[in-house]
DNA sequence: CCTTCGATGGGCT
DNA sequence: GCCCATCGAAGGA
């Protein structure tokens, strides 16, 4: 298969249907050890200033942040304790959206994933934020890449069936923002991350 | 400075 | 379900 960076007006549609449309498209890593490529299965969004549970609430602005208030499309790489966590700068210039990635599907690559990810089953390689990072190879240095440029891209993908959604993992003390339905996986899919 | 706290994951009970 | 690794960001003094 011959995967090519998705066009850059892809990303510039509004942040809620962007995240779900991320859904089912792939992600493709050209590591230098060997090509990886994930279907993503399930993203969340994260709403900018209006938005209790993302970094850039309030329109907190700081080296972390920054990068969600430039162009969509760029990458925004975060440290969550010893994690790195991948995400996809949305919505227009100075308005801080993203989207994380947080679970794929993997489709090439099997072997370097599970070297990176040890020796656990295929379905946990990639069910997670975090484990999805470790199973691609991507590190904070991607941190204002831009997801249409060579070697770390997202692709056109097949998209899926049907898109479940639901609430967002992880962010208690968020006030309102804890049952905002901003989560989107492929319903029924063995590799979307744990419920709360 | 100093303290708190994660958009997590792995191990163990 | 609980514990905690491990570290930078954030925010207060």
């Amino acid at each position: 298969m011959n995967f090519q960076p998705i066009s850059t007006n892809f990303f510039q549609q509004p942040t809620i249907q962007l995240a779900q449309n991320l859904v089912g498209q792939y992600l493709v890593h050209q590591h230098p050890d060997g090509l990886l490529v994930v279907k993503i299965i399930e993203t969340e969004a994260y709403m900018g200033s209006e938005d209790r549970a993302a970094h850039s609430f309030g329109n907190r602005r700081t080296k972390r942040t920054e990068v969600m208030f430039g162009e969509p499309g760029l990458v925004y790489t975060y440290q969550m304790h010893t994690h790195t966590l991948m995400n996809v700068v949305s919505g227009p210039i100075c308005k801080p959206e993203a989207i994380l990635i947080r679970a794929g599907e993997p489709i090439v690559g099997h072997e370097l994933m599970q070297q990176f990810r040890g020796t656990t089953a295929m379905k946990n390689w990639t069910n997670g934020p975090g484990k999805l990072s470790k199973a691609l190879g991507v590190t904070m240095s991607f941190y204002g890449h831009h997801w249409t440029e060579k070697p770390l891209f997202i692709a056109p993908g097949p998209g899926v069936k049907e898109l479940e959604i639901g609430p967002r993992v992880g962010i208690q003390n968020t006030g309102e923002a804890v049952d905002y339905p901003y989560r989107f996986s492929e319903k029924g899919h063995p590799m979307v991350s744990k419920y709360r």
